[in-house]
DNA sequence: TTATTTACTGAACACAGTTTAGTAAAATTA
DNA sequence: TAATTTTACTAAACTGTGTTCAGTAAATAA
């Protein structure tokens, strides 16, 4: 009677198989490339099948942006050998636009695509982001509980520095400044960072 | 042979009608009721004529991009009562952010959505956005030479705090902050504006 | 009055996401 | 083993996109 069990991991096995042709399909051709009959060629499967294993379309790229959430914090992980919370929060900083440059397809389905969102609007769980979100906002704390930051309010904090650094990321995604040519991107990010980060510590 | 002016007149006024029903539909009823067949049924036309008049449905949108320029730079022409610099730079931030807030989704048209841009990517116009973005460079200059500032570059300082501001509406628009309540956001995108002069001006 | 240009449309095409009826193989039961 | 049921899959279709094209009727020009 242990077939049940060889089922579901063959199930999981086939939904992994989906969303490896996904991320595929949606770093190398870009979002609009993805479509339900692409993914199916990419795995061999008809396109009926993907939907014996993913509820529809946007299930699929909730999916997707969940591993993308786990990247992001996996990469987070180097923060805990930072002490310093005014280097650390730097290198929070640095984390996210890094991860926002060198994945410009993935953070846009995490943090600008209208398509995915509508599952998360309930109570669901955007737990991935939370967790995320949560390490920024912890070390702003640290950063006012030891003196870094003059500031009060450790949510308004946090939430400003990432609506700054999501704001000069996600301009440039979408391309929204073409005064600026492609390859100083990367440049002013860092500059803005810096700059930010003048304004905020107190030394 | 007056007749060539008032065919172009005419001309003119299908445009428009279909620039209006695509702007009511867009406001209405949000950018993805927005088709062609339906603006075609809004004027009382088929969908193939249409195309008569526009090369494309990304063609439309971007004349509704311009509209919605144009929107915004009549807003910021109050600015010019304004004389103190420091007072100048507030309300430019919050003519900006009350724009976005009260017109979503043409603001998501503007600068969010992908679709109207590929149009734009080349030398194209991209005349009307910079026309909005120099009021605020420019004021920007201003608070610099009269010393509110200490910042060397206007550049960065006004791409600073577009991103900044941008980045706080378009999380709230792509309802990227679920902590935050919808009838919470209207105060805390001013909260950040408040924060962002007080760290900005030096006195 | 005739010829030509103009303004418009019905019908189709290609391509999405998605559903459904059916099939062949595997698993279960007898 | 034989019969039955369940499972995994797919071909084909449905709806709804953006877009094109051949044809038509009215306005204009000759």
């Amino acid at each position: 009677m242990g077939s049940a069990e060889r089922k579901e991991r063959d199930r999981q096995e086939m939904r992994e198989m989906i969303l490896t042709a996904a991320k595929k399909l949606f770093i190398q051709e870009g979002f609009e490339h993805v479509t339900i009959r692409r993914i199916a060629d990419e795995i061999e499967y008809s396109p009926a099948t993907v939907y014996l294993y993913f509820a529809d379309k946007d299930t699929i790229l909730c999916a997707l942006q969940e591993v993308g959430f786990q990247e992001l914090y996996k990469r987070q992980q180097v923060l805990n050998a930072i002490k310093n919370p005014a280097e650390k929060l730097r290198a929070c900083g640095k984390i996210y636009i890094d991860f926002a440059m060198e994945n410009q397809e993935l953070y846009d389905l995490m943090f600008i695509m209208r398509a995915p969102m509508k599952k998360f609007l309930e109570p669901h769980e955007w737990t991935l982001g939370k967790q995320s979100y949560d390490v920024l906002r912890e070390t702003v704390q640290q950063c006012i509980e030891e003196g870094y930051i003059k500031a009060q309010d450790p949510n308004i904090g946090a939430f400003s520095l990432w609506a700054l650094l999501h704001g000069v990321v996600s301009i440039f995604i979408r391309d929204r400044a073409p005064m600026v040519p492609k390859e100083h991107q990367g440049q002013i990010v860092e500059k803005i960072l810096g700059f930010a980060m003048e304004e905020i510590l107190d030394k």
